[in-house]
RNA sequence: GGAGAGAUGGCAGAGCGGUCUAAUGCGGCGGUCUUGAAAACCGUUGACUCAAAAGGUCCGGGGGUUCGAAUCCCUCUCUCUCCGCCA
């Protein structure tokens, strides 16, 4: 949520800021400038009357306690007719607080100046390129059918058990997926992270909280009889732990990584650019989220851009980081990096991160500050990134290292399948 | 699932209809004393809103009673204790 005193500030820079996201109506901008200027004209009379109400009815108190009845009856009479006017106020004002809060959530976030223009992802910019694609050997194939070859992703007993889009890994493909969890989270935390575990469903307020809510609702599965969503990342539940807190500035940087299966429902999407392991319901994540001083986010951004990266390279992936452009940001993202591996078989790039600084669009709606140096209390800056996602990374390690009957695992990986470098039979 | 108790400022904890602009303690901050520190003493110390002052709001959330609610009533949520069930 975008704070109301900066769209005061300056509400051109704002629309201008808000035409780089492709956002449809700038004009509400003012709309909601006029529904502050009417809250305010309703919260003065309202104090004004209600400071009146409170004077008087300790005058009553005193009163009464003189024993001056008559003169306490008179008073109430008047406190009577004050109150009268104050009920259709304060009514007049719920409504127009509640507008105002409905309008000022339907705004996305203001994209950094560094920020490419730009409205589809053919539009991103990008930054880096690292690693070798590699040469396949002839008769490659794609993830889909190494799965079934080595008989490490069941696909279609997963649907059998839950449904289409659900993946049950089996054997050294379960054990793969074990060990990267593993091996991402003692990287994460060898960097400073500290692990945490935290429930895979969340209740609303947290889902409004990171912004799912009301944004993404119908991309979480929710169950209506406890009403709790199950979380998309654990962002989510991570991001929540500081809800509503006031920290201090020398707890700041505050660094936490998590591991969680993902729940996304991604509803009507088929074919190619889905199969497989492309695209599924429920998927592995590691996760890091920073809550850091406003001055220093966009240093920690970069560091967790480097963070990343040296990750991708440990697994000895191809890969390139984009700078996404204003139409292919998130609602609650001010600046979004996007990394993707080289999936040799498919001869495509595949997402398997995304790192973002939220500038104090998160930490206003859940109102995550600090005390700074003067007493006063501030926004923080919160950033998350994944570290990373698992499902793309296992499709491009099959792909890219498949050979004769076997696939090559890289050397970051042999703690958990041994010395040789020869798996999955 | 059943029965009971509770939710108050960073923490602990009083408060049971009218100086509650919430006692007290701990913690934090400032000062006196000290070479420095500790101790002791003195002072100070919540959030939000309004450009600021005045004012207003906030004692888990929402609603009600009353001239007046932290305090009484209703309701929801959560926590704890005991019992039951259970990996």
């Amino acid at each position: 949520m975008l704070q109301l005193q900066v769209l005061r500030q300056n509400p051109q820079a704002v629309k201008d800021r808000l035409c780089v996201k492709n956002f449809a109506e700038p004009q509400l901008v003012d709309t909601i400038i006029t529904l502050d200027d009417e809250r305010k004209k309703l919260q003065q009379e309202f104090d004004n009357n209600q400071a009146k109400v409170n004077s008087t009815s300790k005058e009553i108190g005193g009163l009464m306690a003189k024993g001056q009845k008559e003169e306490a009856e008179i008073k109430k009479q008047e406190v009577g007719i004050l109150k009268s006017t104050l009920q259709p106020i304060s009514e007049k004002l719920a409504v127009v607080e509640k507008q105002l809060h409905d309008e000022l959530v339907k705004l996305p976030n203001l994209p950094s100046v560094q920020v490419p223009v730009g409205k589809t992802p053919a539009d991103n910019v990008v930054v880096r390129e690292g690693g070798i694609k590699p040469q396949l050997p002839a008769g490659s194939v794609p993830h889909w059918d190494l799965i079934k070859k080595y008989d490490i992703v069941d696909f279609e007993t997963g649907a059998k058990i839950t449904g289409s889009g659900f993946a049950l890994f089996k054997g050294k493909g379960a054990k793969l997926q074990r060990a990267l969890i593993q091996y991402f989270l003692d990287y994460n935390t060898a960097a400073g992270y500290t692990e945490y575990h935290p429930p895979f469903m969340v209740n609303e307020a947290s889902a409004y909280g990171t912004g799912q809510l009301p944004d993404k609702e119908g991309q979480m599965y929710y169950m209506p009889g406890d009403k709790f969503y199950m979380i998309p990342t654990s962002e989510v539940p991570i991001t929540n732990i500081y809800r509503d807190e006031i920290l201090k500035e020398e707890n700041l940087p505050v660094q936490m990584t998590a591991y969680s299966p993902c729940f996304r429902r991604e509803a009507g999407s088929f074919g190619k650019d889905v199969r497989g392991l492309n695209r599924v319901h429920q998927f592995e994540k590691v996760e890091i989220v920073q809550i850091v001083h406003p001055d220093k986010s966009y240093d920690v951004l970069d560091e967790m851009v480097m963070h990343i990266e040296n990750l991708l390279k440990s697994l000895e992936l191809p890969y390139r980081i984009l700078r996404l452009c204003g139409g292919d940001m998130g609602f609650a993202s001010a600046i979004t990096y996007d990394f993707e591996v080289y999936s040799a078989a498919q001869q495509r790039w595949l997402e398997v991160s995304s790192v973002t600084n939220f500038e104090t669009f998160q930490s206003n709606r859940m109102k995550i500050r600090f005390k700074d140096d003067s007493g006063k209390s501030q926004l923080v800056h919160t950033l998350n990134g994944s570290s990373l996602a698992l499902p793309r990374i296992i499709a491009c390690l099959l792909e890219n290292n498949q050979a004769e009957g076997q696939i090559r695992l890289p050397p970051v990986l042999h703690p958990w399948f041994g010395a040789e470098a020869i798996y999955m039979k």
